[in-house]
DNA sequence: ATAGGTCAGGGTTCACA
DNA sequence: TGTGAACCCTGACCTAT
């Protein structure tokens, strides 16, 4: 089967759970032919692209990204808005990179680090790291679904008794600290997030396995929102931090230099994108993300000033321009890259994240959401069709 | 770490709970080089050495030491102020040993048994098996304190409820018969004590919690003597008991025969020493406590003939050689026989029973209390210095 | 790596005073 | 109304697979 085929069916999918009115549209732009991307020059990349640098180009996880870390390899890249860089301008650019440099732990409270990540990447939109019933810290896989030990226990002997009356609206949420006070409420929500003895895998679970059940988290996670009160809130920031990065480019590119600044703000967007992504840190190639993010947003703002495509007025929206530049990221190193579908958990979080832009513009929009949702993803579909033309 | 250097460390802490004046001299003895004392024979021991005996020699728990149960064992030991025995002498030795057994459940109230030495073997220093409040007997720890069920009960409530007005001395002293007569002392003694709800977790506690709360107990045991008024007495009946079978060694070995009854002696006071410290009454090798005893009063007395060692005025007490003793073998026992460092709460209790001793004799002293027992501790560093050398 | 077992310890119940 | 022995429920740690 062809990507293009898989990433529709999972698309149709998404946007049936969501009884959207793009599901229509979207079928549409999904049946066109696979289009033939340029290949990234990084597959195969000459020698003065980027420069004769030794650093290691795999970016290594749990670290904050910081200008130190990546500012040596990219000033000598041949970007259009960039002049050549001598030696000592790269010694500069390599001092004045420390003070963007935060140490992650003096970090306060309210700032990200890769552990939000983790917890919102979609290869652990299952919440890997968490109690499903409870939000406690997990200790694994217990019955099909990620939680702690208390709630693994709770579950063996429930499922044995159950003799568990619920408080009638079920509608308890469930803590570390309260999750003793409505055991019908905990059993309720242990079988809300999916525990049951047919879930369970003994040995090392399969990796077929392991996706029908993040399959299966990811449509609880999507559908029922209440069981994940916070993954929303962590999402949002998630978001605001990505979005605050695209400020960053943009500005920097409607300027027209500083190219330093423009690499680094690049490689902190594609960064960040990756990690809500993806959990494979290892195979993070800093020097590809930037090439990408700094390509596609090249491309973008030509096709506008160039008039190929009229620009909508949502994308005025610098929100949804960095969302627009998400979508078309994650389809670019999905297809061209990793070669492979962009798989249903990922289109999810697509959505989800345009959705929760959308639901936070809701004031200023003139039309519903749903058409403007439709409407965003139509602008998505030109732009594939257009960016392969350049 | 070396286990010399940890005993150090704890050393020095104790010291500074005491604010004694002798963390000096005692963390100049403890950060001397680790010494090779010698090999105890009972870790190899050659087959003459200890007979044919096919007695089992491991001493169970929670029985009196009585002659029967080691005579036919140790009568046949080669030390130099033994000779040698037949076996009839064997079988009278058993058949008189009868006449030193004394059953356990009809001893009068104020002999010593088993339990009082698990009231106060260092590991149980926290009074694990009575209640901290009433004295009942502990059904364990409950809300950080080892209490009866009762008094667990009554705190819950008390908490929930929090309604008890206190006769104003608040000095009443709760027992299991009168602990209902006044609802306020009973729950100040159980704060007092260290009851708290914050202490708390559902489940099994965890092992870092409980050894936690141990610290706590012991601080507070060591340093609020009021809250446990009869730990004192309990402890320094041990210590007399023990240092009488001390007084019987020290007669025996300047007669220089009756090896049997020195054994005996010897033996009892290494099951005594041994219970003072130990709950884990397996682990307890009869043959080696017994050698482990004649070899440290073998060695003092001839290092004090051969004039090695100038002998400290207060060694001319018998309760403090026998003290000088338990402090010896506890050290030996510890760092060669069990391989780890002498922890905190042994080296408290060992601490306590010294000025136990030393307040006892305050009358005849005629320097502080403080001089003396910083002069104990100088002479038992040079006598661990010493003794390896034999 | 996860299911099931263990058991110390918290909470609840209910005769009993 | 308070008490406390007996009971149920919890969960950190353990073993088995
Ligand atoms: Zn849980
Ligand atoms: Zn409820
Ligand atoms: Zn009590
Ligand atoms: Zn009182």
């Amino acid at each position: 089967m062809e990507p293009f085929n898989l990433f529709h069916s999972a698309a149709v999918a998404a946007a049936e759970a969501y009884s959207s009115p793009f599901s229509y549209p979207f079928r549409h732009f999904m049946s066109q032919r696979r289009y033939e991307w340029p290949t990234l020059p990084s597959n195969n990349p000459p020698p003065s692209f980027y420069g004769n640098s030794t650093m290691d180009h795999h970016y290594h996880a749990l670290s904050t990204i910081t200008p130190s870390s990546y500012s040596s390899t990219y000033i000598s890249s041949p970007n259009p808005y960039m002049s050549n860089t001598s030696s000592e301008t790269m010694m500069n650019d390599i001092e004045q990179s420390r003070l963007y440099y935060t140490d992650i732990t003096s970090r306060s409270d309210d700032s990200i680090d890769d552990y939000d990540y983790t917890l919102s990447s979609a290869t652990v939109f299952s919440l890997k790291d968490r109690c499903q019933v409870c939000s406690d810290r997990s200790s694994g896989i217990h019955f099909g679904v990620s939680t702690c030990e208390a709630c693994k226990a709770f579950f063996r002997r429930a499922n044995n008794n159950s003799l568990h009356k619920s408080c009638e609206p079920k509608k308890c949420i469930i803590t570390p600290q309260n999750r003793n006070d409505c055991p019908g409420c905990r059993y309720d929500k242990c079988k809300r997030v999916g525990m049951a003895r047919e879930n369970v895998v003994y040995g090392k679970p399969s990796k077929q396995k392991l996706d029908e059940l993040q399959q299966q988290t990811l449509l609880r996670c999507t559908n029922e929102s209440d069981v994940y009160p916070n993954f929303n809130d962590r999402l949002k920031r998630l978001a605001d931090d990505l979005a605050l990065e695209y400020r960053q480019i943009d500005a920097l590119y409607r300027r027209g230099y500083e190219q330093e600044q423009l690499s680094i703000h690049a490689l902190n967007y594609g960064t960040k994108a990756y990690k809500l992504f993806y959990t494979q840190r290892s195979e993070l190639n800093i020097r590809l993300l930037t090439d990408i993010i700094l390509k596609l947003c090249d491309q973008l703002l030509n096709l506008y000033k160039n008039g190929i495509i009229t620009q909508p007025w949502f994308i005025q929206q610098p929100n949804l321009r960095s969302l627009l530049t998400l979508w078309l990221f994650i389809y670019y190193y999905e297809t061209f890259v990793l070669k492979q579908k962009v798989n249903q958990d990922k289109l999810m979080l697509l959505i989800r994240l345009l959705d929760m832009e959308l639901e936070r513009q809701t004031p200023i929009l003139t039309t519903s959401i749903k058409t403007v949702r439709c409407d965003f993803i139509n602008t998505f579909t030109k732009f594939t069709e257009l960016l392969q033309e350049i």
